[in-house]
DNA sequence: CGGAATCCTCTATGATACTG
DNA sequence: CAGTATCATAGAGGATTCCG
């Protein structure tokens, strides 16, 4: 007797599409990259007055991480006091569309979802 | 003196579209929605076996809160043993396409990034 | 079979203080 | 200005046990 022959998304213990996606399940990464995407070149106190509840350490952390990834660069220039500027990368730019998308989905939605919660 | 006017997205304190996006920042969501869309109506135990390193727990948790928002529909049939049914609403269908989108979108720029990390 | 209840661990995040 | 270092904590997630 066959069994229904299940589809799965992950290779054998690790997935590494999951591995890339749970970049951008974290709490800021997105709204940092949709930030520059909308202001484009930004200083880093920029960007944290923009999303005004982050915190400066986790500011650091995800455009650290995100730099890493190669979806933002980062530009330092030899001035004091210091200036260091974030920007998207090409393939930053390339993931923002997808991101609008959710964000338009998630506007559609919305109230139909917060309805459903109570 | 005027500053730059900077764009930023989240009124006053709380974002809704914010609250709908974590709730597939979360470790297992996206996992289950798109499995469901793979295998159409799918039982708990098959879910749990094709996505075979999650919990039960958190199987459970995740089914219930995607339920809860509507995203997927639980149907139970009055059998002993018990069966349960669970399977994508209409608008959970709906948000399959952006959930691709990404996938397609970490399969191609993958390799480059899992570079970059290094 | 399809969970719920309990307990426990570890990670993400935050607050605060300090620095080149 | 643009961070790092340190410490503290909530909550996500996992392991185990029990139940209709």
């Amino acid at each position: 007797m066959d069994e229904k022959k299940l589809k799965n998304f992950h290779s054998t213990g690790n997935c590494p599409v999951r591995d890339i996606l749970c970049r951008f399940g974290d709490k800021w990464s997105v709204l940092v990259l949709i930030t520059l995407q909308a202001n484009g070149m930004m200083r880093f106190n920029e960007i944290q007055k923009t999303i005004d509840d982050i915190s400066q350490r986790m500011l650091s952390v995800t455009l650290r991480t995100l730099e890493q990834d190669g979806l933002i660069r980062r530009k330092v220039y030899a001035e004091v006091p210091p200036r260091v500027e974030y920007s998207l990368t090409p393939m930053g730019v390339s993931l923002i569309p997808h991101i609008n998308a959710l964000v338009d989905w998630a506007m559609q939605n919305m109230s139909r979802i917060l309805e459903k919660r109570k």
